[in-house]
RNA sequence: GGGCUCGUAGCUCAGUUGGUCAGAGCGUUGCGCUUACAUCGCAAAGGUCAGCCGUUCGAGUCGGCUCGAGCCCACCA
């Protein structure tokens, strides 16, 4: 067949080798030029596990972009890298390798390494093969020497400036993973439970008030009790005290606006040390801390309690969901407990193991995030940052002006440790990556490390200039702020979030333009994907049986930006068949065209049916350019899907059959030839892999690749 | 408790600022191997654009309400 054009196409063939030819001419580098810097920072993969389908979105999009703006003569920059991703890492650490127990710190550390690096590599040769065009000689990790030292500056130049703390406070707690979470990393689910009517007697023996609540175990730690000032059931007992009930410590009654009138009994126990709310209530009344819940999740009572009183003994040690039963059968024999009621309420869990959080009174390190929140939120109301879909915008803004203190402090070893030193002498605080050789203020040689480590979004979220080199980089001064940040909308808080309010905080810059958010990936049935499921779609597989082309192009097919993505089998072979008709119609040009034509030695004379093909494919120059201009890819793809199979080759392709046994046969041919030249351009982006293939092998292609080539605005 | 999104052909979805749209892909049915492609071509069937009310000369497209589906945030014990 002419030019070895196999009847079908053949992406296993092709693909690898385009990519290298991409990579070995140095195409995937921004070009030097006077046009206007485009960049964008790749989301950095988590290196912890090969890649999933949703990172083809990511990698779909962003390519589309790039690849476009490349064409359109702008130095483009795409940064890859690759995350370590804290905490999720070590989970699947855990799970996967099922270290021993026994390993020191640095082994564990060192082997969590080695399986990052490990999996990175898989990462990046994915990403390839997906046709992901971004500049590997810049390709950074987060732990990378220089972005380290950056995230370290970071806190130290907000520790200078007082936005951090380290505080004995309140913080959520898994006993599972045995480490605090960021109020983001806990999620909520309903469940039946219980609300427990609790007696609770005055100090003189007469009468009592009933109080509601659906953890009776937490109330061996109550220090008050509190009414809403506002409630006349109750005026009248604030200051007066009530016996604790099983322990009998004597609690006062507080006055507190937070609690709430309507529910239960209105009247709130308050156990300062193991509720946020009643830790806030127990700041304002300065109520003492009494802790009966330990980082395991169970109960530990002191020694002394149990000794005076020794029913409480069978509750030690006992995990609070057990604790929870006993503590309401021995209510409930001393004639404590008034009812119980069913009750459907909501209880926070780790996100990633679903064990109920502990709220815990912890010493952890805080950022007060409220003055960078200030900023972030102003640059976004005043649309310096934009957000598509727009919706986003006001999500985003709600979210900013609710946020709290961050806890960035996580008990785990993979990640970056704080740089904090301990005097073990005068018990002085000293910032400082490398230990010092004596403490500053008393001189003792005795420091001692802090072993807690940063939240991982602590560090990625300062990826923008980090990975650029910031302050002095070249690359900082030629691409910051980037264009677009495309990511998932599920980490809008995780990462965009923080990306902007500490790229504002220091660089007094925005991190990037546009903020482009993409949705989940779900099957045909909108079922979310999971292993557990069975419907995971592997996008590497997907590659291997269909190719990456189809791939991408079926993720744009049909679905809206922003909203989720659905995806089958059937989306994917309905994309390859597009592959395989525009390599078919390619194939008939060739074979019409031949080997040297040359389109400039022929002046065309132009048919009714010419002049509108030419008129048509103007047009969809100019649509595709404007749809991807305003990231409206499905309509860019859908344009180009139906120009070339049903224009093209339906009227055209067809029409010049005729005339090619005509007597004008340079004609046709020099249409064939534009239009198939033309549309190799437009169909790029989303198909990268096989409009290359037969770039190369088009007669008289102006440039070397059509990567490279010049992009037809219409 | 606050907020968001969505209900358009059998299925999954498009329909930028209201006036050629009632559409695409897959599926279904019937014919076709014609200078590429059966991973194809030609033709066909199908929806009162969830329901009701309103704004308008005119509404899937704007406003209100109802019903139904999903999601996010949240310190109601």
């Amino acid at each position: 067949m002419n030019f070895e054009m196999k009847k079908h196409y053949q992406p296993q063939k092709v693909e690898k080798k385009i990519y290298s030819f991409w990579e070995k001419n140095g195409f995937l580098k921004p070009k030097k030029s006077k046009a206007k810097p485009f960049s964008i920072l790749m989301p950095p993969p988590n290196a912890n596990a090969p890649l999933h389908i949703g990172h083809a979105v990511f990698v779909t999009l962003e390519d589309i972009l790039i690849r476009f703006y490349r064409m359109r003569g702008r130095p483009t920059l795409w940064l890859p890298g690759f995350d370590h991703a804290g905490f999720e890492t070590q989970v699947v650490y855990d799970k996967k390798q099922k270290p021993d127990k026994n390993l020191s710190r640095e082994q564990l550390y060192k082997d969590i390494w080695n399986f990052t690096q490990k999996n990175r590599k898989i990462a990046r040769e994915q990403l390839k093969r997906l046709g992901a065009s971004a500049d590997w000689s810049r390709e950074k990790f987060t732990l990378d020497k220089d972005i380290v030292k950056i995230v370290l500056d970071t806190f130290k130049k907000l520790y200078k400036d007082n936005l951090i703390y380290q505080g004995n406070r309140i913080i959520n707690w898994c006993p599972y993973h045995q480490t605090s979470l960021s109020d983001l990393e806990v999620t909520h689910q309903e469940v039946e439970g219980k609300l427990y009517y609790i007696k609770y007697p005055f100090t003189n023996g007469k009468n009592y008030i009933v109080i509601a609540t659906t953890r009776p175990e937490t109330m061996l730690a109550d220090t008050a009790v509190a009414v809403n000032p506002r409630d006349k059931r109750y005026k009248k007992l604030i200051g007066r005290k009530v016996v604790l009930p099983l322990v009998g410590r004597e609690i006062p009654i507080i006055e507190d606006m937070a609690v709430d009138i309507n529910f239960g009994t209105g009247v709130l126990k308050i156990t300062p040390a193991h509720d946020p709310v009643d830790f806030e209530i127990g700041e304002r009344h300065k109520l003492p801390l009494i802790q009966v819940i330990d980082k395991k999740g169970r109960i530990s009572l002191d020694p002394q309690l149990i000794t005076s009183k020794p029913d409480l003994k069978e509750l030690d040690e006992l995990p609070v969901s057990q604790a929870r039963k006993i503590i309401v059968k021995i209510l409930k024999e001393k004639g404590f407990l008034e009812k119980e009621e069913p009750y459907r309420h909501t209880i926070s869990v780790c996100y990633k193991c679903k064990t109920p959080i502990e709220p815990l009174v912890s010493k952890q390190w805080f950022l007060k995030i409220r003055p960078l929140a200030k900023k972030a939120i102003e640059v976004v109301e005043k649309d310096k940052i934009r957000f598509y879909p727009k919706r986003y915008k006001k999500i985003f803004l709600n979210w900013m002006r609710n946020i709290h203190d961050w806890n960035i402090s996580r008990q785990i070893v993979w990640g970056i440790r704080i740089p904090i030193f301990y005097c073990q002498k005068c018990k002085k605080i000293i910032v400082s990556e490398k230990k010092p050789k004596k403490c500053p203020d008393c001189g003792s040689k005795n420091l001692i490390p802090e072993t807690d480590v940063f939240d991982t979004w602590f560090s990625s979220g300062q990826w923008p200039f980090a990975a650029l080199g910031y302050p002095n980089g070249k690359d900082f001064n030629t691409f910051y702020p980037t264009s677009v940040m495309e990511t998932g909308w599920d980490i809008l808080f995780f990462w965009v979030a923080r990306m902007i309010m500490l790229s504002l905080y220091r660089t007094k810059k925005i991190p990037f333009y546009n903020v482009l958010l993409h949705g989940l990936v779900r099957d045909k049935d909108r079922q979310k994907m999971s292993k557990s499921k069975g419907n995971v779609i592997d996008p590497l597989g997907v590659v291997k049986d269909y190719g990456a082309d189809a791939l991408r192009m079926a993720l744009v097919f049909g679905t809206s930006t922003g909203s989720d993505i659905i995806i089958s089998e059937e989306k994917i072979r309905a994309q390859r068949n597009f592959a395989n008709k525009v390599w078919n119609a390619s194939r008939f040009v060739f074979k019409n065209i031949g080997r040297d034509f040359n389109p400039k030695k022929i002046k065309p004379k132009l048919t009714k049916e010419d002049r509108w093909i030419l008129k048509e494919l103007k047009k969809t120059e100019k649509k595709i350019t404007k749809a991807i201009e305003n990231y409206r890819f499905h309509e860019a793809a859908e344009e180009i899907y139906h120009f070339f199979w049903h224009r093209f080759c339906d009227k055209t392709i067809e029409d010049c059959k005729k005339r090619l046994i005509d007597n004008d046969r340079e004609t046709p041919k020099w249409v064939l030839w534009q239009v198939l030249y033309r549309s190799l351009k437009l169909l790029h982006p989303f198909m990268p892999f096989i409009t290359e293939e037969i770039y190369q092998r088009l007669p008289a292609r102006p440039k070397k690749a059509l990567i490279v080539e010049k992009w037809e605005k219409g």
